[in-house]
RNA sequence: CGCGGAGUAGAGCAGCUGGCAGCUCGUCGGGCUCAUAACCCGGAGGUCGCAGGUUCAAGUCCUGCCUCCGCAA
């Protein structure tokens, strides 16, 4: 199959080097148009275009992928089918009608549940224990398309966000290609989605990053784990905000502290905070302006830590 | 030229108004223990981000630069 991919995150470039890696052929990379990142707003490219260049593709990256203009670019790629893989726009119907298999999306989750823009962070947010990849037809609504597979994938207890995306992505590669060979070979299947029992989930805000501890402690780890390593969940410590990087949860009957209050610290385990149902057992931190670090090596550092407690406002 | 924080032993930090470089941990050696991640004694380990400047004297004050991080985009 000629393909042209469409991605931009990390997690789209284990679709790209599946592709590459496969016999199917790349004829042309699309991703978003690069943009100033950081403090010194220096242009930087998406990981997808980085890794497309390297491995020599040609990248287009359209302000608008719906224009029309650019649609006639693409039309002379000859290709066969679009692949998207987090992409994030909508497609308007005519690159949908573009080439002769459509537009197939590879998407975080098993639909029709978790549709939208952070499937995987959402997953892990709910304390899910299994979630999987979902190749599909792409139409004009939010992941509605016809499914062509799907796979599971088992959550790991404490999987963090980083670990799960990676594993999410390895297997949406092996499986974008196997679905595209099917394709090609015509006994790929087409099944509708059930909408009923279809969910949503939102674009990640920094709302969704700030902890508040009145919540059970098991929601706190999970939400700190679903936004790990990046963006990272926040709370505040003596006023200055501080990002929560990898804790564990741990239930007991008798709760040690008040709710977000550190109480000690465990060499082997880490440093514990008070929360409902048990302890938060804090593994690794980045406090404000330093690089994250083990806890335990954070709260040795601590002036004066009686009484230090995390709270959810400045 | 968006706003702000930070660079000091292997790790995490302190060092106020300039006067011999410190704390917790780790590490090495020894001791106490049935034993230990516990305790006791002792040792090693630092061009204080880089480059200039002020000074009798700079980690500390001034100037320039580099790197890292948070917010905002």
């Amino acid at each position: 199959m000629k393909v042209i991919f469409m991605g931009s995150p990390d997690f789209s470039v284990y679709g790209l080097e599946a592709l590459d890696r496969s016999h199917h052929e790349i004829v042309s990379v699309v991703s978003r148009v690069d943009k100033a990142k950081g403090r010194k707003k220096v242009l930087q490219p998406t990981a997808v275009k980085k890794r497309a260049l390297e491995l020599g593709y040609p990248v287009f990256t359209p302000e608008n992928v719906n224009d029309s203009a650019f649609l006639e670019e693409l039309k002379k790629t000859d290709a066969d089918v679009i692949v998207v893989s987090a992409f994030g726009r909508i497609l308007k119907k005519e690159i949908l009608e573009l080439f002769p298999f459509g537009v197939i999306n590879i998407h975080g989750s098993l639909l029709p549940e978790y549709r939208g823009a952070s499937p995987m962070n959402a997953v892990l947010c709910d304390g899910r224990s299994e979630t999987g990849i979902t190749i599909m037809y792409m139409n004009e609504g939010m992941d509605e398309g016809d499914i062509l597979s799907a796979g599971k994938l088992d959550i790991g207890e404490n999987e963090t966000f980083d670990a799960l995306k990676e594993r999410m992505g390895k297997l949406g590669g092996e499986m974008i290609v196997s679905a595209l060979t099917d394709l090609e070979a015509g006994t790929a299947s087409r099944i509708p989605q059930d909408h009923a029992n279809a969910t949503y989930c939102q674009l990640l805000t920094r709302e969704n990053e700030r902890i508040s501890w009145e919540k059970p402690g098991k929601d706190i780890h999970n939400q700190i784990r679903s936004l790990s390593a990046n963006p990272g969940a926040f709370s505040y410590l003596r006023g200055d905000p501080f990002k929560l990087i990898e804790t564990s949860f741990e239930e007991t009957d008798v709760s040690r502290g008040l709710p977000g209050e550190i109480f000690g610290f465990e060499k082997k385990i880490g440093v514990g905070v008070g929360v409902k149902g048990g302890i938060l057992w804090l593994k690794k931190v980045k406090p404000l302006g330093k690089k994250e670090m083990n806890a335990v090596d954070w709260y040795r550092g601590v002036r004066e830590p009686e009484g230090l407690r995390f709270t959810s406002e400045k």
